[in-house]
DNA sequence: AAGCAATAG
DNA sequence: GGTTCTATTGCTT
């Protein structure tokens, strides 16, 4: 330990000069941020060194190379910065700017509808309003806020049902286009916020541009002060400027308004554009980044430190942003991993080196609805059916053909309370992918029902109570269609199923699975057999043989027309059932067998499922029923689901 | 590749 | 905090 003190105390005397130089470098206006940062780091560095004291003599050795490492990078002479600039990579000053567009969803809906314009207006998602207008505001009403808290607070609020994000994503992708259609540099955040790199436009119009002024606000300068500053950082006024012409592009073409952000890098741009709201932007200077970082009322106002990170940070008892900057970094390596440490402690000083990652195409559709209870399979597949028909109709549009499919769910528990969705995703058969992507086809393919529903029963034991809150689908894996097909699997693709008559999907299937069909239509159903593991299928058949619930009925009502299925995967437990007529019992088959049973369950009318009758999303279908009709009308919109396959293709 | 946690608006 | 309805990234297996 005496030894190690010996180091310490020569690391500390070698680095007083080093700051000496920094500062020095600081008053000759000299690399100001690149020299503020480093004595930010050599500072944590040295409180590490203190820490580190008490832990251990490997942390120390380490910590000293680090010392040794900074030293080298700053020699001691009047050109420090300059070397340190050739020496670590200092990354090139970059313009970035921030937008965020005013109360987005509230907007759109009063671009849809002006009479909105001047009435307090909230948008409602299920009892909750995610966002309002600025008139609503003044009254007390707040983002995310419950219906009935709303109405009291401010009882003339007119509400819009905003569950349908169509007008708002396509609104948004608008945004994104026309500052697109000015710089390629544009990463989407989220609906209503961009980033852009315009650092290349800067370095273009800098020639050209003699006097220099900052547009809009200038953080925690003055208006006056401001001029002066604008020919020290003729980059960022012209960026003021640049951020101004896209603010009145996005006002003049698409009617809306929104606040923007001019700085280095995109945290300090996101950071920097919420200073004044609405409708205002404002630059920040280098000589600032402290300053803003210090307003920051806690550590939660990072982007990218979330709940969790805060906690974890918290426990470390690390509460504002000056006590992540001065935590001895070897200590946050412990807790948080050294990357993660890294990453944080920068962004606590205001260093935020990450490039503006242009997101072209969403890389995943995704549809979701959530609600009070459902408990019933029945329920469960009409939903799933509604989602899937918006999502692939979402899927046509965008043109692309997705590889996979994932099925979440968000299973209500009284004990467990807290955010938990599970999720299964299988591949989605060449010939099912290109199926929804077809122009013609108005309607979800029986197949991707069929695969929803077995991804279902790896969640949900349906033969047990169940009680969910949200299902959601999501399509990913989003392909190219003609030229990426094409080069991606060029052999799968040129035996498409209706191109080869022997044994379409086998191209496809190879080693994943051992051939089962041989006829067309089991080889368009054997696609599907990959998707599900051969021993999961095995265990649910062995767990369901097993379960009382899947015990053959034996008094099956006989119906005219129906067929003759069996299930059960082994000769030993198959039992025969009678199916309704238009059920195709190799569809039928594909599905889980407590999936099967409690489907039998319901045609049969042996025991109903369902409680409550549901209004279907099919306007003028089956609305109002009696009970026996209405029951069996449902039946028959669940028997459509399974008309034969070939129907579909 | 699958599933989840974390983060964001 | 979570609530809604998305979407992305990174970790872990």
């Amino acid at each position: 330990m005496n030894g190690g003190f010996k180091k310490l105390m020569h690391v500390f005397k070698s680095n007083m000069l080093l700051l000496k130089l920094l500062y020095i470098d600081i008053l000759c206006g000299f690399n100001l941020s690149a020299s503020q940062a480093k004595a930010s780091r050599l500072f944590s560095t040295f409180t590490t060194h203190k820490f580190a004291m008490e832990s251990s003599e490997d942390d120390l050795e380490e910590d000293e190379t680090e010392w040794k490492q900074l030293l080298t990078d700053s020699p001691p002479t009047s050109r420090a910065s300059e070397s340190s600039i050739s020496k670590t990579p200092t990354p090139a000053p970059r313009v970035i700017l921030h937008f965020d567009l005013d109360c987005f969803y509230a907007q759109v809906e009063m671009i849809r509808n002006p009479a909105l314009r001047d009435v307090p207006l909230g948008i409602q998602q299920k009892y909750i309003i995610v966002t309002c207008n600025y008139v609503a505001r003044q009254q007390g009403v707040t983002k995310l806020m419950s219906v009935t808290d709303a109405k009291q607070k401010c009882p003339q609020l007119v509400l819009v049902k905003g569950e349908d994000l169509t007008h708002y994503r396509e609104m948004s992708y608008q945004v994104t286009d026309l500052l697109l259609s000015f710089c390629p540099l544009v990463e989407r955040l989220g609906f209503d916020e961009n980033f852009v790199d315009i650092t290349e436009m800067i370095e273009k119009r800098l020639p050209c541009t003699t006097e220099f002024s900052f547009k809009g606000h200038v953080y925690s300068t003055s208006s006056e002060a401001a001029k002066a500053k604008a020919s020290i950082h003729p980059d960022l006024a012209l960026g003021s400027h640049v951020a101004a012409e896209l603010r009145e592009a996005i006002l003049c073409q698409l009617g809306l308004t929104g606040c923007a952000g001019v700085a280095t890098s995109k945290l300090l741009a996101k950071l920097v554009s919420g200073t004044f709201k609405p409708n205002q932007q404002t630059t920040l200077l280098p000589e600032n980044v402290d300053d803003i970082m210090g307003s920051l009322s806690s550590l939660r106002k990072i982007p990218g430190v979330g709940h969790q990170t805060a906690k974890r940070l918290q426990a470390l008892g690390l509460i504002t942003v000056r006590d992540l900057q001065l935590f001895p970094q070897a200590e946050l390596i412990k807790e948080l991993g050294s990357q993660s440490a890294a990453r944080l402690k920068n962004l606590s000083l205001g260093t935020d080196d990450s490039p503006v990652n242009p997101t072209g195409a969403p890389q995943s559709l995704s549809d979701e609805d959530s609600f009070k209870k459902m408990s019933s399979v029945k329920e469960v597949m009409d939903k799933i059916q509604q989602l899937l028909t918006s999502l692939v109709e979402r899927m046509r549009k965008d043109g692309r053909q997705p590889q996979t499919f994932r099925l979440s769910v968000r299973k209500f528990s009284a004990s467990n309370k807290w955010y938990s969705r599970e999720s299964r995703q299988c591949p989605i058969p060449n010939h099912v992918g290109h199926k929804i992507t077809l122009a013609s086809t108005d309607d979800v393919p029986a197949q991707l029902l069929t695969m929803a529903m077995k991804l279902f029963s790896k969640m949900v034991d349906t033969a047990a109570p169940f009680h969910l809150t949200l299902i959601n689908v999501c399509f990913s894996n989003l392909q190219k269609r003609a030229s990426a097909a094409r080069t991606i699997g060029a052999i799968t693709t040129f035996f498409s199923p209706s191109a080869s008559p022997q044994n379409p999907a086998q191209s496809q299937i190879d080693s994943s699975t051992s051939g089962s069909g041989v006829d067309d239509h089991l080889c368009s159903l054997g696609v599907m057999t990959p998707l599900i593991p051969e021993k999961n299928t095995s265990s649910l058949t062995s767990r369901d043989a097993a379960s009382p619930q899947a015990t053959p009925t034996q008094n099956t009502p006989s119906k005219p027309h129906s067929s003759t299925f069996s299930y059960g995967g082994d000769a030993d437990t198959t039992a025969t059932y009678r199916l309704p007529p238009n059920v195709d019992p190799q569809v039928f088959s594909q599905l889980p067998a407590n999936l099967q049973t409690e489907l039998m369950r319901e045609w049969e009318q042996r025991r109903p499922v369902l409680k409550i009758p549901t209004v279907s999303k099919k306007p003028g279908r089956e609305a109002k029923e009696k009970k026996g009709t209405g029951r069996r009308s449902q039946a028959n919109s669940l028997l459509d689901y399974f008309k034969p396959a070939l129907d579909k293709l």
